[in-house]
RNA sequence: GGAGGGGUUCCCGAGUGGCCAAAGGGAACAGACUGUAAAUCUGUCGGCGACGCCUUCGGAGGUUCGAAUCCUCCCCCCUCCA
């Protein structure tokens, strides 16, 4: 081992909103150390969404923490849950998830977290493997482990109980699945989002009742998502998904606010904390302009899910298309046959998908947002010729290049 | 089981017979300004080759010249009592 006790510790609290207990984890740290036997670590993941973005990647690093000190990561995949549905979820597209579902998203899972993880220090975990063969007889035995009174130490749990709306039974079977998971995994630490306090704390409750030493707990803050305001998240639309493309990933980091790029140096970077906190002096000094450490930040996250190389050439790009007002590398191409020998260009634009329909191509060119061949069209009524190639640019961002055959 | 309150356009939320494609706010999008930051200002914000037509106000019927608004039945959500 390289890395002494306090280094490792240094390492893994950066961070980290919790960690409880500190003590427990050196003493695990220290057996481990001593036996060669590396820690279990957990974390769980809904198998509804496959679709990882950053905030997601903020636990992630944490787990490659754990693995780059020679630690098993074991990604758990809440299958069970997940294909009973959650019967309280707002939106009704949560469904119960069928047996080939949950393997596809598994793999989707895999594919996704190995551009972090190491894929020898990973195993992936399904808890339908074990809460399937539990009866009803266990699983109320199980719930009897818990009070009422101890559900109720749970923030929202206890606000909603004195403000008299309702708690719905299963959602108090919630935290105990996921405690039980622990048990059944011998977890040493479980992972999660401060959001998930309580129900990883469970997992002590239940180890111990068990008989079995409980895990030390990890808990890591939520990343905001592009707005700002709420946090990361798909159903949002405010994220930055890991396979999205260089260029996108570049784009928008760098469409985030000021405030929020140092939200994302704390939670996302590899720099250390004095490194982002001379940045930061230095930006509010006036010694550096923001959009050039934004530049940095984006570099660094692009270069994370590609390479270096591929960041730069998403800097080049985003110069390219914003600074210089050209045109990006690769834009969408479609080709479109016509009878006519010209096209009227609201037809044309929606044609080719830029806009939602005619009208919203109308809007588009009476706020003189729509360029054809680098030349502004403010006539609604507009003839495109239909022969050869055009260029069609709608806003700031949507570009087209349409082939006429 | 009983009593009451609700379901309105992406979200919140007005509207209780014609002036309603439906106030206001938010989000979003576009334009100006910029650093695709923030803030601000302006405009757009159901669909349609479009000063008109079509489809929307939980669902299905009905009353009416005319319904988001009134009546009937149904579905769903919430609160209180048991």
């Amino acid at each position: 081992m390289k890395y002494t006790i306090d280094e490792q510790i240094e390492l893994l609290e950066r961070g980290t909103v919790d960690v409880i207990s500190r003590e427990q984890l050196i003493k695990k740290l220290e057996r481990s150390q001593e036996t060669g036997v590396p820690l279990r670590i957990k974390a769980g993941f809904d198998p509804t969404a496959p679709d990882l973005h950053l905030g997601h990647t903020v636990l992630i690093q944490k787990l490659k923490h754990f693995q780059d000190l020679g630690h098993t990561v074991m990604f758990l995949i809440g299958d069970f849950t997940g294909m009973i549905g959650d019967p309280t979820g707002k939106s009704e597209t949560r469904k119960a998830l069928t047996v080939e579902d949950v393997a596809r998203n598994a793999e989707s899972y895999k594919e996704q977290i190995f551009k972090i993880l190491d894929p020898d220090k990973t195993t992936v975990m399904f808890n339908s493997e074990w809460l399937g063969k539990l009866s009803s007889y266990d699983f109320v035995k199980l719930a009897s482990q818990l009070t009422v009174a101890r559900m109720l130490e749970r923030e929202d749990f206890r606000e909603r109980f004195e403000s008299q709306r309702p708690i719905s039974i299963h959602e108090f079977l919630y935290p105990l699945v996921q405690g039980y998971d622990s048990v059944a995994m011998q977890a040493d630490v479980e992972l999660g989002g401060t959001d998930q306090l309580f129900n990883v704390l469970m997992g002590r409750d239940l180890q111990r009742s068990a008989g079995q030493e409980p895990q030390v707990v990890l808990t890591m803050p939520l990343l905001e998502g592009l707005d700002g305001v709420n946090k990361m998240s798909k159903s949002l639309g405010n994220y930055i998904g890991i396979t999205e493309s260089a260029n996108d990933i570049y784009g928008k980091v760098l469409s985030i606010s000021d405030e929020l790029m140092w939200r994302y140096f704390d939670l996302l970077s590899d720099l250390s904390s004095s490194e982002i906190a001379d940045l930061k002096a230095d930006t509010q000094a006036g010694k550096i302009h923001p959009k050039v450490v934004k530049q940095q930040l984006a570099r660094e996250l692009t270069s994370r899910f590609y390479d270096q190389e591929t960041a730069v050439k998403a800097e080049e790009n985003f110069d390219k298309v914003f600074k210089q007002h050209d045109i990006p590398d690769d834009i969408p191409e479609i080709t479109i046959s016509v009878d006519e020998d010209a096209v009227w260009l609201p037809k044309l634009l929606a044609d080719a998908g830029m806009v939602n329909g005619t009208g919203e191509a109308r809007r588009m060119i009476q706020q003189n947002a729509v360029t054809l061949d680098g030349e502004k069209i403010s006539n609604i009524e507009y003839q495109v010729k239909a022969e050869g190639e055009v260029l069609l640019k709608v806003g700031k961002r949507r570009f087209c290049r349409v082939f006429f055959s």
